[in-house]
DNA sequence: TTTTAGACCATTGACGCCCATAAAATCCCA
DNA sequence: TGGGATTTTATGGGCGTCAATGGTCTAAAA
């Protein structure tokens, strides 16, 4: 399988390690199974990571998914813990017992498992969002949103510490466009 | 309901061990017995282990399996405890004298005897959950609890204000957001 | 005998693997 | 530099295999 896209600047590395940029749609099929995007296969590919490493995020409605880079920290982390401490167990469940390692079919694509879906809000496309050492996966009106938010987010951050507040109030009596 | 294993590429290794990851929900037949997930079957036999060994869970209402990586472990333990301490003599008890090793049948089943089933709480249904060099089994309710209980905790340990030491440890091995 | 344990056999639906196609991107050469 | 040839991607579908589950039968145990 040749690993193309050259027409951006996709390679970009930081630290040795690719990101993953961009983002792109996708729909999922009659039997579960959608594309991987290919930008993203190649990253994985030259990672070394054969599949997808994948878990619900703690924090958003959408799937973490990246490769041994993403993996090692996770490992590294739990490795970090004493064996038999509460973290170290707690960590463990939270993270390892709800990954899974999922298998790309010859063109690309993978299923994505019941608990997957219905964590990010099952739908028949899913938008894939690159973020550095990982990428996402979202159900895409909700990613709509949370792009939304995150830019008024940083809008509001880039006018200072001092400015959110009152952004945040501005924003909140109905903003304009 | 069948679930997913072939899908998943179990080979995850750390330092030379594979790790347990995902979670299964099977279920008990009129005999009492329950097939043991195929991703974690291979896991044992490449790790050269007949059959499963067992020994309900110090901490939680859980059963902990695992084969000879997870003996490797608790051997290890017991060795590096004072010989006749009094440390050595309740560790010694409470994970070797509480195992046992169950066979599995030709389609990679297990029962479970009566008093690891009072342990976990009985129910037609059981869900594996792996844990890195073990996995566990547990009342389906109960884990779904449990593992709620130990997001909020990985959250509060990453986010809360008392937790700097887990946040530290997070920051040095990447957080995962 | 009644119960328990182990070895096989059967079913079914999910999954892995293979091939096909249209559209888009890339390449190549005049 | 333009445009046809080629490659790649995203997507659809067929089909054999295997995992999870249920059942039967036999032998050992109570």
């Amino acid at each position: 399988m040749r690993l193309p896209c050259g027409r951006v600047l996709w390679r970009m590395r930081i630290k040795g390690v690719e990101l993953f940029l961009s983002h792109f749609t996708n729909r999922l099929d009659a039997k579960g199974r959608v594309s991987i995007p290919a930008p993203f296969r190649g990253i994985l590919a030259r990672d070394g990571f054969e599949g997808l490493y994948v878990y619900p995020s703690l924090e958003a409605q959408a799937l973490d998914c990246g490769g041994n880079a993403l993996l090692a920290r996770i490992t590294g982390l739990l490795a970090s813990l004493p064996p038999y401490s509460e973290a170290h167990d707690v960590y463990a469940t939270a993270l390892l017992g709800t990954s899974e390692v999922l298998k790309l079919d010859g063109e690309g694509r993978a299923v994505l498992p019941g608990n997957l879906k219905d964590h990010i809000g099952i739908s028949s496309e899913v938008t894939f969002v690159g973020v550095g050492e990982k990428f996402q996966i979202w159900e895409p009106g909700r990613f709509r949103a949370h792009l939304e938010e995150a830019k008024n987010r940083v809008r509001d951050l880039r006018k200072g510490p001092g400015a959110r507040i009152a952004a945040e109030q501005s924003r909140a009596q109905g903003a304009r466009e």
